[in-house]
DNA sequence: CATTGATGTTACTATCATTAACATACAGTA
DNA sequence: TACTGTATGTTAATGATAGTAACATCAATG
């Protein structure tokens, strides 16, 4: 987006096309996606009901810049994590699938977003920004370990899959609230932690 | 359900729970679950639009049974692969998780039921039939295998926690359509085997 | 200034979720 | 067989929503 897009925005409201989506992510963390209206994103931003049109196509389209906003939140996060944390370890790792497990777990409204059925369908387009989901941040992460371990022959990206997996797998489960029906005593962060670092040996002892 | 109260529901329509239940699922499987109207279940089932308020609270009410219906065939898919795998073997896990994966892939627009946001709100009612997710199939098969590698101090809860986490996340990473962007040549059965053999064999290291 | 395109508003349509009032058919009982 | 109650279904109505069309305004540009 240039600055020259921006400054056509700003005839009437100001910056509406924002100011709806930060309306409509506020929303939604309170009620669901489920329940999200175009017409409460439209009132909360004090606009008529008619205007969020002028912005965007329809509601999927809205509900599209709102995921895009939860995984730049997502990547920026991550990119704390990886900033205190030593390059090459698996402290950088395991730090980078508990910062997505609390995010997740922390906007669980965001999850239907970003993962549920209108993802499903609306996620094709070109304009998206690669970085902003992180996981080149964690490929990053996971090379940089294998170098500093001299497993240079393994496969970062198909091990970043991988662990991606487990990771957006465990936060799932702990955010459906099915596990303690399973599980009464589980703890996701350690079994997440374990898991990494199981796996991690996992590859070590094919060359031991 | 006893079969008195199913001879209940044999009144006017015949069984109109179970004729919506099943017609939900029909148009969800077709459009999504965000798009589906009670009005259209109404409609393919054949009764007015008032009618299926005779047999749930509301819309939510009966999305819930659709998912229970879900999670029902991806139990069922489990005992098969369990029927056809040695117990204590590691394909038999491997079955399971390549089970989990293609019948997530095969109905998509019923994911979004079984772990989005209603799914998520919906799911601490007690008569939820546990065996019907399958959880508990996977519980026994790690067990076995555990029990057969000589690996009892084990604790199979968490592993088999840990291997649903990863089957889930690459079920759900594969579904979203996002992987090709990230590693063009991913193949998710694949990187699932042997994300759990490596797992495993992290295991098994412990002991080495 | 006059024009023009972007941005908003009001008014309108079609659809939906849900409820209330009314209708009927089946089960049990006299 | 007739009587009665309850489960099941219908029609009609309410309030809200998504999306569109016609009209209004405002800021930049000539």
């Amino acid at each position: 987006m240039t600055a020259a897009t921006q400054a056509q925005r700003a005839y009437h409201h100001g910056d509406l096309h924002s100011a709806l989506i930060v309306a409509a992510a506020e929303l939604i963390e309170e009620s669901g996606s489920m329940n999200f209206s175009m017409a409460d994103a439209a009132r909360k931003a004090g606009v008529s009901t008619a205007a969020p049109y002028r912005h965007f196509r329809d509601k999927e389209d809205l509900l599209d810049w709102v995921s895009r906003l939860a995984f730049y939140g997502l990547g920026e996060g991550a990119r704390q994590a990886v900033a205190r944390t030593p390059d090459g370890s698996i402290e950088r790792i395991t730090a980078l699938g508990n910062h997505y497990l609390n995010y997740v777990s922390s906007k669980p409204a965001f999850y239907d977003l970003m993962w549920g059925d209108i993802a499903i369908r609306a996620f094709n387009q070109d304009d998206f920004d690669r970085n902003a989901s992180g996981f080149y941040i964690l490929l990053d992460a996971v090379q940089s370990y294998l170098d500093s371990e001299g497993l240079t022959s393994e496969p970062a990206l198909d091990i970043a899959v991988q662990l991606w997996s487990s990771v957006h797998g465990m936060s799932a489960i702990r955010m459906s609230g099915k596990l303690p029906h399973f599980h009464p005593q589980a703890d996701t962060e350690k079994m997440l932690e374990r898991a990494t670092r199981t796996f991690m040996a996992g590859i070590k002892a094919k060359y031991a």
